[in-house]
DNA sequence: CTCGTCTCATCGTCAGACAATCTCCCGAGG
DNA sequence: CCTCGGGAGATTGTCTGACGATGAGACGAG
């Protein structure tokens, strides 16, 4: 009986817990504050509590909710701290991976797909899919460095990442598609071996997205004061 | 019954179980290659598998543990390869904080003990003392930035640095008091408020260190063809 | 209106169980 | 003698069900 373990799928049911709770916290389904707690899950996917919980504890050590010891898990509103905190050490991963692709003079082929992919995403005004390819870029840039660990830890942040651009997507009303500007020139520094270039153009990059979050984050406390 | 459930601790069993597999790995008390499964856990300690399931799981996530579906964590040997990468991630990270400290010319007072506890470590010629107060040192660094994310993600190498220290100080022959000369030089550049040299020297620090364990794990292999 | 107590929701952990999967040894065949 | 396939045991993934502990909010006393 109860639909669980089956495990079909090319992962474990875990896995796969994970991925769908993951993505529905991202794309703003479950909305920052509110609160998710280990019943909830365990029935809304019909698994046992024990394997909701695990699923809980993965999302937290990703940053993507928060709790603390017999108190329910919420997904985390980032304040101006947090995001100032968040691109910091975006930067630090960043900036170290433009310097060692400008070193080796290594474009990577997913880097440049997601970026005609935001750029085809801004002429249709498809605001979503420019976040995702915006995420996909930078992705692809940590991942050419072919450093597990690297890897591994930026996917720490990365949680965070994806829920600056899904709290604030709702608000956004200026579609800076500078973006791609901003990348195309740090691909460009990359392509030309020009390590100071490459950081200096991502750490640029970088705080410019920090603002445009930051601002937006003010904006929307000042229209809903709560 | 059963000896569980008192949590007289400061933290929950929980914590208190993943900190002492945590020790005994880091300590080599369990030897890297040595399988770990989670009844050995659960009947050394006396708790549920689920329990000792969820601590191999953390530290499966630290990199101080390896496993892959339906197979036997085992405490990593850390090759080449993995220390070359390793201490590469280790460069980012605390060329950042060295350079975040200079620019505020904030030498941690953590440090400072630390770097005081070396030397009286390495006058006693105890190495382990000495090992882990090379570790607080680093630590000290990177809290005194003052990031939670970056104290957190260094968290994630921490473990494996450990590992690489305690895998191979059996085999440890010279004994480089020159630690404590590089630390010094990395304060003196971060009182000074240079912030290119703090970098400098702390990526200075670091490859002659990878070079160090490098050199080991060489030596180690040839003494021991397996 | 403030404060302490009490109940309920939720979490931490346990025990025991079953299916799926992996490991390893051992025997059959070349 | 060596290689290869098969089965028994070991190990993991997940479930069900349960108990005590902890935190949060309601409710009544002062």
């Amino acid at each position: 009986m109860s639909a669980g373990q089956f495990q079909l799928g090319p992962s474990s049911l875990t896995d796969a817990l994970y991925e769908s709770v993951r993505s529905r916290i991202i794309s703003g389904d479950i909305a920052p504050g509110e609160k998710l707690t280990e019943q909830r899950i365990a029935d809304d996917y019909r698994v046992a509590r024990p394997t909701a919980k695990a699923c809980l504890e993965r999302l937290t050590a990703l940053g993507l909710l928060r709790r603390s010891a017999h108190k329910t898990a919420v997904v985390p509103e980032l304040d101006e701290v947090d995001i100032t905190d968040l691109f910091f050490t975006r930067e630090m991963f960043e900036c170290t991976a433009a310097d060692r692709l400008a070193q080796a003079r290594t474009v990577p082929e997913a880097a440049r797909k997601a970026q005609t992919a935001i750029e085809s995403a801004v002429r249709a005004k498809a605001f979503d899919d420019q976040v995702v390819a915006d995420i996909e870029f930078h992705w692809a840039l940590i991942n050419a460095v072919d450093s597990p660990r690297l890897s591994r830890v930026y996917e720490m942040v990365s949680g965070e990442v994806h829920l600056t651009m899904g709290q604030f997507k709702a608000h956004r009303r200026t579609a800076p598609s500078t973006v791609a500007a901003e990348h195309a020139l740090i691909l460009k520094a990359i392509e030309d071996g020009d390590r100071a270039a490459a950081r200096e153009q991502m750490a640029h990059h970088l705080q410019q997205a920090r603002d445009r979050v930051l601002a937006q984050v003010v904006a929307s406390r000042e229209e809903a004061p709560a």
